[in-house]
DNA sequence: GCGACAG
DNA sequence: ATCTTGTCGC
């Protein structure tokens, strides 16, 4: 995995913020995808109530059958506090730790953050397809800015999401009868073909399979480096 | 000043 | 995100 332009994680949280406005200039939002997508990978960070140990995963899938292709995890402290619309400042570094010990890339990846749909147009997905060179997308659970109606009720049901004149990403109803997702380009991807893949990756849950296997895993890692005693 | 605010 | 048990509903 080739990583390029590295850049201090410890800012002040303005000097963060104008570094995002900076990268955001980089990120392509056009379908960048090989043309046979088969490996879709999906990552989550899960931490402690007001601790600082963070456990990142990352989980591998085939396409389109979404069976276990491979896995990886990393576990560090972060320093950075939740402040929203910095979030990749806080997760990224130890997400790219578990990316490192992947074998091979994935063809995309699938995040649970915002993408573009970001004040900045710079969200965890974007920052890290930027710092990969991989597309990514945003699998955000709930809204960090933009504006929309609300979408139908089925799986499949969209309404776009937007700031004014631009268009962050879409709001997707991935289960029938569950709250939507909050849909946006990361990198090296468009609005369509993002909405395409995640929707592909839904099956019985609101949560693509990518994210929800790697969420499961992050969650295992915690519990296990927690509990002792039994 | 007030409300909003990914994970 | 995390702290937490059971519980109402499709």
């Amino acid at each position: 995995m080739i990583i390029s332009d590295l850049h201090p994680w410890n800012l002040a949280p303005r000097d963060a913020a104008a570094l995002q406005r900076q990268l955001a200039a980089q990120v392509v939002v056009k379908d960048h995808l090989p043309p046979e997508v088969r490996q879709v990978a999906g990552v989550d960070v899960s931490y402690k109530k007001h601790g600082k140990m963070f456990f990142a995963a990352v989980s591998v899938l085939s396409f389109p059958d979404l069976e276990p292709l491979s896995r990886a995890t990393a576990q560090g402290l972060s320093e950075f506090p939740y402040i929203p619309g910095l979030l990749s400042f806080r997760e990224l570094p130890i997400v790219l730790e578990a990316f490192r010990r992947l074998p091979q890339a994935p063809d995309v990846i699938l995040v649970d953050g915002q993408g573009i749909a970001h004040p900045r147009r710079l969200g965890l997905a974007s920052h890290l397809g930027l710092w990969l060179g991989v597309p990514t997308i945003g699998c955000a659970k709930s809204r960090l800015c933009g504006e929309h109606p609300a979408p139908g009720k089925d799986k499949g049901d969209a309404v776009p999401l937007r700031d004014g004149e631009d268009t962050l990403g879409t709001v997707l109803t991935t289960r029938t009868g569950t709250r939507p997702l909050y849909v946006s380009p990361g990198h090296l991807i468009d609005q369509r073909r993002a909405v395409e893949i995640t929707l592909a990756c839904c099956r019985r849950y609101r949560q693509p399979e990518p994210t929800r296997s790697a969420h499961l895993l992050s969650n295992e890692l915690r519990r296990a480096a927690a509990d002792l005693p039994s």
